[in-house]
DNA sequence: TTGTAAGCGTTATCAG
DNA sequence: CTGATAACGCTTACAA
């Protein structure tokens, strides 16, 4: 068992090698100002010694922690964990590491931002899908890091994100387009602040869309729920209630929409027969369920993100740069013409 | 804006409070040598400067890193994320820090082994349904750090995990109660040499289970397909293609469950009229599919993984322990008595 | 209870 | 191209 008992320093392969640890230093870091001769002596005794330098004390001498601290609502949630999964392989690749923090419930968050454990730990911070307090915002630009936001519109740092009008739009409009007038919407309160922003846009671009097509606004079409399947559901079966149900429903995510058509079909409601449903994710298990859903593509929001990352750690102070990453409508069985259209 | 532009050491809180750096890192970590009248000063000029101490330079002088490496297969994996969130709630307010590595595929598997970024960088390794070769296993060891294990039994180090092959004794026990005398089981194949050992396990409770209940084997109804929702599909088509299809079916995941009920619904098969099938795990989305599963707690598993780390860190090279979580069968509409059965 | 001073293991500056 | 040497910002004996 080769168990690493007693750790090697710089000074041990600087003695091996004979040079100085300066010039130890200046190898393993490929720094130019070294002969070929010495390089290949120092590298040989680094790895007969399978040395390799202490992160921490490297960080603290060099002043630059190699770190990024990333902030997520809730880790386990489908959105957020792609998210994370993107950045990661990014990060990991340029040799950053990943600090990972999530703040589900308040308590967790407020304490976040009082504080603030990132500082003096990260070299930028990522934030998916946290629209921040103004406090908070300002807690944050304290750390004097480069800060990249996804999930939702940002101002005074980079973002990476989709348009959340734009994709409630085109769902709107796909329902339109197969003859339904009626179209209700599931949207979402404020998750404990979170979020706020990204179903205050979904729920615009379904007014854009009814605008577009030339269908009335029926207020009493628009539910609100708590974020998540069983929210979904509730929202669904308030809808379908009602005397007048609408023929067809959008909702504010896949997940919401899951619910709803499996509250519907508990209704004994043929979906599509008797209502269309359209998501926006495109998440993993929406082809099994047969969902029409305008795909976002989660994972590259993350990747893009992690570039972001590497590029302002390299030039920080670079102006805001924001990236806006398309969608596509995903046609599938769970939304058809309407009852009594023509085909 | 109140940038933090020079950063505050802890000889100016010494300074400002009198007294020596010393007595201020005494006061900051709690130590109880130090009297309550200095301890206020200290505390109020700490405050005054919005002081906190560099963790770096903390963790190079203390030798701890504080922080636990948490390596998993695919970050953005619903049993993953689950895990590290749970995790992740229980080191933060154990104030260590989490390094996230996703090791999906092969290449940055084999550097991540070779190479041990994680040395010099943790006090602990949390590793997630991760079996470890031979040279994997001892590369961690070499870290000379406590390693805990979930998702799968482990030999050497901490594990929390469930009865891998109970479970599925379970769903077998469940559909033959209801009739079914022949019962079809969708395995994995090893996915990069991740999981091996639960698809070993989960296969055997299967056999277990039709031994207890008296059934035949009949090795052509287990299959082997890749993980996910789309090899759950291309299963159970082979299985209900054939010219004698079971009448159940039980899936190693709930994932692989979904692409199943998938499937047989496009081939015109009535779940659970023509086939019943059963998941393993409880996923979010089971109930809303209206699956028959065997519940298991993952988040539990990723907290309880977190104490023990936490357990680890303070008191290492205990014995190591093993936490076996319980299961329960959760009954819901893809399994019903087998046609032509008595109720 | 408090202070002094020697590390911790690098990086970075400045000569040579 | 290379080597001293002073930081880096804290912890920790050891003294007082």
């Amino acid at each position: 068992m080769a168990r690493q008992v007693e750790p090697v320093s710089m000074e041990d392969v600087a003695r091996r090698a004979g040079v100085s640890t300066a010039t130890v230093s200046r190898t393993l870091r490929g720094l130019p100002n070294v002969s070929a001769d010495t390089r290949g002596r120092v590298l040989a005794a680094a790895a007969e010694l399978s040395y390799v330098v202490s992160p921490i004390a490297s960080r603290l001498a060099s002043r630059r922690t190699h770190t990024v601290g990333v902030v997520v609502p809730h880790a386990a949630r489908w959105y957020f964990s792609k998210v994370v999964a993107g950045a990661e392989e990014v990060l990991r690749e340029a040799g950053l590491d990943l600090l990972l923090y999530s703040l589900g419930d308040l308590s967790a968050r407020t304490r976040f931002f009082d504080q603030l454990p990132l500082r003096r730990r990260v070299d930028a911070v990522l934030t998916v899908a946290m629209p921040l307090t103004e406090p908070e915002y300002e807690a944050v630009h304290t750390l004097g890091v480069p800060v990249v936001a996804t999930g939702l519109r940002a101002t005074g740092t980079h973002c990476v994100r989709i348009d959340d009008t734009g994709v409630m739009l085109t769902a709107v409009e796909h329902l339109a387009g197969l003859g339904h007038r009626r179209i209700g919407m599931i949207s979402t309160y404020a998750d404990q602040s979170m979020w706020l922003p990204v179903a205050h846009e979904r729920r615009a671009g379904y007014l854009a869309g009814l605008a577009v097509t030339g269908l009335p606004v029926e207020p009493d079409l628009v539910v609100s729920v708590p974020f998540g399947v069983s929210g979904g559901e509730r929202a669904m079966r308030r809808l379908m209630e009602r005397p007048d149900p609408p023929s067809a429903v959008v909702a504010e995510s896949d997940e919401l929409a899951f619910g709803a058509v499996a509250a519907a079909r508990r209704m004994g409601l043929a979906v599509p027969g008797d209502v269309s449903v359209v998501g926006i994710d495109d998440h993993d298990l929406s082809d099994v369920m047969d969902l029409t859903t305008v795909r976002q593509e989660v994972v590259e929001q993350g990747v893009q993100a992690g570039r972001m990352i590497v590029r302002a750690v390299q030039h920080p102070g670079e102006e805001p740069r924001e990236l806006v990453l398309p969608t596509s409508l995903v046609v599938r069985g769970s939304t058809a013409p309407v009852a009594g259209s023509s085909p």
